[in-house]
DNA sequence: CTCTAATTTCAGTATTTTCTGAAATTTCTA
DNA sequence: TAGAAATTTCAGAAAATACTGAAATTAGAG
């Protein structure tokens, strides 16, 4: 591997990482190079530094862009593929989450509704659709939320992350507000799904 | 397995995911069997619903404690150990979320944070640490984001959440509200990193 | 303290995933 | 359109992970 010892470890730690984000070593070392590259690489440029074979690089780049987590560039009078990532770091959070969601929460909802749509044959059955209810509904809230601010512009989006819970008190601002004509305390919409508990269990 | 044909698709379904959320096949159904179960088991009653080896039982169940997951019960007059998940699903998102930022996000920002400090020895190495800056940076914004609204309680974090991009709407009042005083119009802090673009790249 | 039930550990096996080199295919150039 | 460069595919090897049964350990009951 040729790389200084800075961005060796940087990609070495991606590496072993990449099977907790659901990628192998070789797609997780690829990306931190691309990463921290100021310029794009193609596929030979990769094999030298990294000393991976050229297939598997092939492969791990076929993976990436599955991901839509890197870009293809050509260069004048080179037909060579150059892969790049985006340089806006926000672009690549958002389709992070986009591409995470798509495999590790969207199958599992579309599996909840159907069954949940079944007719139950046991009290059993019955408690497990009502558990699967449950999870639906979180994850619908969570997704529906996400769905939302996905939309925002991204000044917007870091000044709503900047805000964190302090938006609590704006919300009670709001509420207040929201009370001057009437005097009936105004309460957002409930969604579908029941809560068990009431207070926070905290960590 | 003895399993009804709807909770048996549920758990085989867990199964399946499994690996794509950094768990194995066995323990993302036992999990499943747990959740929808409505009273605790024991390791044995795991092995007769699905199948596997008693020792396997025994790994996945310690796996899934390590993840905080299940809860350990004890029946009056068994010494078994019976296991159960949380009845509020809240609890459980909530301690997932946890697991996964500790495992999958944590200790990339320490490694982060430790290659940003050291003295660049090429141009080169300026710009990925530049790069890891902005990494750091936006992983720095939204763990701070989570950290303070993990402490809203359940239905404050569901009012958040059901409301949405909404959200923007009430920064936008509030932004009004703030402004009475002064003539220049607010803008909440920034963090420490720059944004390369400033437009929503939109999905 | 001894016996037994319950659980865990662990070495070996099975399975799955990753990686490679060679061959095939695609794409561009002349 | 022939030839060369670039890329992809794929069968098999290598490595990593999951799983099992047997043995060891732990914990409770008498």
């Amino acid at each position: 591997m040729k790389l200084t010892s800075m961005t060796q470890d940087f990609v070495l730690h991606f590496g072993e990482m990449g099977s907790r984000w659901g990628i192998n070593r070789t797609v997780g070392q690829i990306y931190a190079l691309l990463f921290i590259s100021s310029e794009p690489l193609n596929a030979d440029d990769i094999v030298d530094q990294l000393g991976f074979s050229r297939s598997n690089v092939s492969m791990g780049l076929k993976e990436l862009q599955a991901w839509n987590l890197v870009r293809l560039k050509h260069l004048p009078d080179d037909r060579r593929d150059y892969f790049h990532t985006p340089a806006d770091i926000w672009e690549i959070l958002r389709t992070l989450v986009e591409e995470r969601k798509k495999r590790e929460i969207d199958p599992t909802l579309s599996v909840l509704r159907e069954l949940v749509m079944q007719q139950p044959s046991s009290p059993d059955e019955t408690y497990a659709q009502q558990r699967m209810r449950e999870m639906a509904g979180v994850i619908e809230l969570v997704t529906d939320w996400y769905d939302d601010v996905k939309r925002l512009d991204t000044d917007r989006l870091a000044q709503l992350l900047s805000l964190g819970a302090k938006v609590q008190k704006i919300l009670e601002m709001k509420d207040r507000l929201t009370l001057i004509p009437g005097l009936k305390r105004s309460r957002p919409a409930r969604s579908a799904f029941g809560r068990s508990q009431t207070t926070n269990e905290g960590e």
